[in-house]
DNA sequence: AGTAAAAGTCAACAGCCGATTACATAGAGC
DNA sequence: GCTCTATGTAATCGGCTGTTGACTTTTACT
């Protein structure tokens, strides 16, 4: 039980842990309600180092959270693949562990200091992504539906996740979920 | 442009008054965001008087926010009227000022305090209601779907507002959501 | 071995927050 | 007019937060 030996004296590692554990207290709190002394603790680091290495808690928030923020990862292939693998991850009522930049999103997107930051990487990198493998007509129109319903099944799903649902009422709301997606992002198609 | 002329020593004049400060502080800051004494100042009374009248922070919260979760006014008439209405009032890019729950849940789903209160009562009040009104299979799957759809439609609208959309654009996107919701919500009629 | 820089530690500051206690004032009923 | 109570005010407490400056320890290099 003993610490795993904490390698002497390297400041990249350090740094690593720092991100590590800023990302899994950021998850579970939202930006404003996570604190720097909480983060520290759970790095096994001293408190002061996060604002030697990143310069602020927001500076922190930055390198931890923001880039993560990327829908674009899953938007390959064609429209049925991306109904599909969509409607399977986003109505997924498993275990609310790990680190969703998602989660993080909605959970801070009221603070006065990361709010500003996580709308604008949203829009670069969410909306944008989306917009751009769509075909056909009114891309702003479909792409925002699309992204407004995946913002809400992360609310759902990941965050109010504590009413269980039926595993046949799960599958079905996947069914739904995929052929809503497609209508919208095959609109254009032939 | 004196002040409403305080009237002496109404203790529900006063109360009431904290309540329309407390609405509208919440509105825009989330239940965390906000403070005792902010909302005291734009009600012109003394911050004892909040934990006075309403025990504490939370209590305020209780009596001023959450009575006003409720989707149901918004659920009668036909599966068409129905669609029509939500289509036209969450596509909406007026401006955000006044008082909205729905944004208020959003920016305060994150509180240790007033995030457990919020989860329950949109159980009862958004999704019940919705489930209700169905008709035909699976309501539960469909219930879901339309909610997480008003969800994200209130972040982007009312929270992320900044963006703004073209007329035409926004025309198309009230269509096609109408046209989304109806075929969840008559998914069950003949 | 000696030194200088990197890495880590310690103590504390200044500010804000919700809540409480004690005190002052006005109004209603007799 | 007096008193009791409801209403409003003032001062402050204890706690938490992000951040900073001064100090100590380790590592790398000559």
């Amino acid at each position: 039980m003993d610490e795993p030996a904490k390698s002497p004296r390297n400041a990249e590692a350090t740094a690593d842990r720092i991100v590590l554990a800023a990302q899994k207290i950021f998850h579970q709190k939202g930006y404003d309600g996570a604190t720097t002394r909480e983060i520290a603790d759970l790095a096994g680091i001293n408190l002061t180092l996060i604002n030697r290495y990143f310069g602020s808690k927001l500076g922190l928030f930055e390198k931890a959270v923001l880039p993560h923020l990327d829908l674009e990862p899953l938007l390959k292939g064609t429209p049925d693949d991306v109904a599909k693998r969509l409607a399977e991850l986003y109505v997924d009522t498993g275990p609310k562990e790990g680190f969703d930049a998602f989660v993080v999103l909605v959970r801070s997107i009221a603070s006065k200091d990361a709010g500003p930051l996580l709308m604008a990487r949203l829009q670069d990198h969410a909306l944008e992504p989306l917009m751009n493998i769509l075909e056909g007509p009114n891309k702003l129109a479909r792409a925002t539906l699309i992204s407004t319903q995946l913002a809400g099944l992360v609310l759902r799903f990941r965050i109010m996740s504590q009413l269980l649902i039926d595993d046949h009422e799960q599958a079905e709301m996947k069914r739904l979920l995929a052929t809503q997606l497609h209508t919208i992002l095959a609109a254009g198609e032939d």
